[in-house]
Parts: structure tokens; sequence; C-alpha cells
DNA sequence: CTGAAAGCGCTTACAG
DNA sequence: CTGAAAGCGCTTACAG
């Protein structure tokens, strides 16, 4: 690997001249043109390139992005951790991904790697449990923004979509069309945008004049296996036949419910509606295809690098910090 | 942050002796038990945690691996990116990754920054004309696995799955069920496992005395959108309707054909059989469930992290580094 | 206009 | 048994 030194050992200047004219100071350090000119043609000759490591060690900066997502198979995330890069790309970053599982000792644990490695700031859509471990983060001033979740109370930059309001416009949709016995199924997980989604279905409920019945609500445990999932949405929708909709509070629920009602011979949308909270290739692919509602990921995405960046100090801090996007009600043929 | 310094001044020993004990050389370096437990106390109270860019520069380590794939969005390899990540963590290792959406520029750019960033190891699927860059990294002795995609001729571990063997499997069963006039729908890459899988087809129908007829191909542009491989498949589909079943090539290849189908209103498998190379999520719940041939995602991320951590002195080398997994196949109700 | 020196936090020969 | 010193490759205040 070749050094500053090795450089300047080539054109018989210091290190410190090349260094600085190699980060585009020569001018501003006033370097002459000449020195300038016989730097740069060695490094690109002799093919230089900065070591990270000893930038990063003096400078403090690593150019690296951690982005910690629940789980990075997982295709509303890996979607997000895609324009994530290509962002970040933009401005030079690397991105490290870590998956917490939610669950929160791991994700307090990839906090604590992810800083030993010096990453400059913090993508994280936190699970429960580690609001100390990023309140700790930005009491170090390291950028955080938080994705998808948001943690009340912690002074921190937040892009999500308004759960409330995406999933009342969902709810008040099946309702306008006729249907007044609506069921959830949704995860015990102890997260802001599950309680937004779930409130959103009771007020739409009531609002309507409609029976709000917690046995139409079946709350799945985070841990289950698909298999388990698939056979408790089975038993729920066979039981309650009165139900003419389901709605699915999440992207891979919705992928379990549709195999419940395919092993239950139910039609769509006959026997039962179906809408589902997120989108997914499967959904539209259906037959029938599934409506949904949609986070616009792209911009999530987008919008959470943007401040990152911006945190970073390579653009304008954004002003706005809390920022709560739309999401959408795609209209297929499964209500 | 609490460096070695800190801690040595806090219990009166050289900043050396307590680098030597934190790396658990205590004993090796006969240093006092009684000097040992103080400098373990001082560093677990004072939440010493070493500062990975320092490390990294004096020994040449970063702990962290490279890994480099066609597209992090993808079921595919998101799902290949969960398990490294996993087996990874259990060595301390993190994870950055990038995608070469199968530009061979972006790819060699992004191995380039890989190397800056000083990774001690990659995993690579690679692109056609990333065979020099990879090639450079190997001169420079840093380990590399390469999953998915071999690349002939370089000396590098290798793990996938027998492309040939598995796709002809594929095909005999169809021609075994009945069929005579079998389509492929593949991609224009000039990739091995493409090659392969185009060669099983046309093998295995000629080894049943069946004609090899190249109307029946459609070979598609790596670079169309999404709308439009659907129209040409559909077109593809619509003409020659004396198809009596279709394989698709890839995992995405198969979800636009179900879309194409789809707009036909083609029955599946009356009117059309479908199989597809790759599984997904999507081909399991469709109704009908579709017929693929499925390869251990599992057992590939394994086999290559095992490998490369191997290379990077953590546990025995393994010993045969071209590794052909088996592909399954996986009957359901498309054919 | 340019170079010598210090220092980021760590590890490892070396000396005692 | 323990410490002082050098050095990984870089950047930046300082001196001239």
């Amino acid at each position: 690997m070749v050094s500053i030194k090795d450089i300047a050992k080539a054109v018989g200047a210091s290190p410190s001249s090349v260094s600085i004219v190699l980060n585009g100071k020569a001018k501003q350090k006033r370097i002459s043109e000449k020195l300038t000119a016989r730097i740069e043609e060695a490094a690109s000759e002799m093919g230089y390139y900065p070591n990270r490591m000893a930038v990063g060690l003096r400078t403090g900066k690593s150019k690296t992005i951690g982005l910690i997502v629940e789980n990075i198979s997982n295709n509303f995330f890996s979607s997000l951790a895609k324009i994530v890069e290509d962002e970040a790309r933009k401005f030079g970053y690397n991105i490290v991904y870590c998956s917490t599982e939610n669950d929160a000792s791991r994700g307090k644990e990839e906090i604590q790697m992810l800083y030993n490695q010096q990453v400059d700031g913090y993508l994280i859509t936190p699970a429960n449990g580690m609001e100390k471990a990023i309140e700790n983060l930005l009491s170090q001033n390291k950028p955080v923004v938080l994705m998808d979740r948001n943690i009340e109370g912690l002074p921190v930059p937040f892009v999500a979509i308004d759960n409330f309001s995406a999933m009342k416009q969902g709810i008040d949709f099946l309702i306008e069309v006729g249907h007044k016995q609506i069921g959830l199924v949704t995860v015990d997980l102890e997260l802001q945008q599950m309680k937004d989604r779930e409130r959103a279905y009771k007020e739409s409920l009531i609002q309507h004049q409609l029976k709000y019945n917690t046995a139409n609500t079946l709350k799945l445990k985070y841990g289950n296996t698909a298999s388990q999932s698939v056979a408790l949405i089975s038993a729920f929708l066979g039981q309650r036949n009165k139900l003419t909709a389901v709605v699915f509070s999440t992207n891979y629920l919705g992928i379990y419910g549709l195999r419940s009602i395919q092993q239950l011979q139910l039609n769509i949308p006959n026997d039962l509606a179906v809408l589902c909270f997120d989108d997914n290739e499967i959904f539209e692919l259906h037959s029938p295809p599934i409506t949904v509602i949609k986070q616009p990921i792209n911009e999530i995405a987008k919008t959470a690098v943007e401040i990152l960046i911006g945190q970073l100090g390579h653009t304008k801090a954004v002003e706005q910090t809390n920022i709560l996007l739309q999401a959408r009600l795609i209209i297929r043929k499964s209500v």
C-alpha cells in the first residue's frame, strides 16, 4: 500500500505538503502550483488511496454510517437499506448494517460495536429497550436519526409515516364499502406505531357507530414461528366466520394471513375482504391482488439519510426534524 | 471515551501492561495476578472499549467484512445478508454491504472503498468485469470468498450450487410429467450460472428426444424495467400458445412472469405449467403455489462465512474450497 | 510558500 | 515481573 510518505519521497516534498494537496487545501495553504501538480500526478500514478483507519484515528471520522434495523432480510428493511446505501454513497459513506430482531440487548450490543468502530452516524429503527443506549449516543454528540419508530421524549430526529391516519384511512375505506365486522390481526410488540395502528382501527369503528369488540382482534406473539402464526390466524379466521373483512397490521402478518386464508379455502373478497399495512410484491401479484396501505419507503430512506448527512456537516441541517410522511391507500381487488 | 492511558493512570501502571492484560495476554507475558485484577476491574468500571480505528491502524485488522452483492433489496441477497451477519457476529465481525447492480465499474469502486476502509475479508457475488479487481485483492493477500457466481480461472474459494444439475432436474421433471413444448425465460447476463441453466435446459430436451427450438427461449435484457419485462414476457407467452410449460431462470423473472400470466388470464397449470429457479415467499403463497428449484441460502451463506473466517485465521482452513451445494426441486401445484 | 513535530489510541519488540 | 519507546498513516497547528 502506498502511503503519503512514499509520495513525499517520490516528489521530494514533505508528507505534510502531500497531505495538504491531497485534501484539496493547496490553494488555501498556498502550496505552489508546481508542487501541487507534481504531487497530484505522483499520487494518481502510484495509485494512492488514503488509509481510512489512519484518517479515522486522526480525525475521528470513519466515513461509515451504522444502520440498525429489525431484520435485514425483511423486504421493508432491505428496500430501505438499498436506498440508504445509494444516498450515502453520493457522499462517500459506507454502511454497516445490524439486525436487532427486536431484541434490545442485541441492539445495545450492536450500538456498542458500531460505537467502537467509530461510525460517524446512526440510522436506527429502535427496538423497545434501546432508549438508554440511544440516549448515550446523543449525549456523546453522535448524530442519530430514527426511522420507522420513534422514542417519545428523546431529542432526536425521526422520520416515519403517520401510522394513525394511514390506518384510519384504510379502515374508513372498509367501512365505507360496507363492512361492519372487521377483524384485526396484529403483533404484541409494544411499539408506538403498532399502538397507533390499533388505535386507528378502534377509533374508526367507534366513529362510524360500529361495535368495537376485542374478540375481533388477534394479537400474535412476536416470537411465534411462521407456522405457529399461520395456525393461530387460521383458528381466528375459522372460528369467527362472521367477520367480513380482516386487516393485517404488518407486511409479514399479511403474508401469514394469506397462507391461512388459502388453507381455509376462503375466497377473497367474497368470503373475506383483506387489507394489509405495508406493501409487498406478493400482494401485488396475488390473485386477487391485495389492497394495501403503502409506506413511501424511498422517501423515508432518503429523508433520513439527508438529515443524518446534514448533521454530519455536509449539507445544511434540515430544519424540521420530526418528519411524518403520508402513507397511501392502494386499492386493488381484495376488498 | 476512555483510553488505555486513562486506565493506566487510574491503576498506576503503564499503558503497555494495560494493553497486555486487556488482550488476555497477562499470563503469557507474566503480569502479576494482582495487577491483572486491578486493571481488569478498572477497565470494566470505567467502561473501557478499545478504539477500533486505533487497533486497526496498528494491527491492520478492522474486524469488518465487506459484502458485495448484486442488490441488497433483492430477497435472495438480503436473506444471504442476514445469515452472513449472524455468522460473522459470532466471531465479532461487522458487515459493510454494497450493491453492484451488476455494474462492474460500480463494483470496482466498491472494492476500492472497502479496501481503503481496510476490511479484513470480502464476500462477493461478482458482476462480469470485476475479475481484475478481485485478482488485485488476491495478489494483496486479502481473503476473498465468491458466492453464487464463480470466476473461472481465479484461485479463489467459491460456494454456490450446481446450477446445471439443478436446472436439469427441473426440466427432467417437466418432461417426465408429459410436457413437450417447454419455454425458457432468462436474462442476457453473461454469467456462468445463467449459461449453465440454459445449457441444462437444452441438454435435457435433447436427451429426451425433444426438439430444441431457439424460438422457445426468451432472453430479456438485464436493464429492462419491470413493466418492460412483463410486457415482453406477455408477448412471448401470448404468441406461442403451443407452449405447455415455461421455466423462469431467476426469482425476479418468475415474479414478472406470474404478472404476465395473470394479465393474459392463463390458468396455471391447465393452460401453462410454471417452474421457477430460486424460491420466494411469493411462489409459496401464489394460487396455485409454484413449483421451484430452491437454493439452500442458509448453507451457502454459512459455508462462505466459515471459509472466510477460516482464512482470517480464526478456525482451521476448510480443505475443499470450491463448494457446490445441491439445490432442491420443490414440487408444488404449478406443474 | 514549505517542512518538522506532535499526536490520534493502540500494540509489540526491547530493555531492565 | 513491568515500563519506556517506537511506530501504524494520517492531519494540523506551528515555525520559519
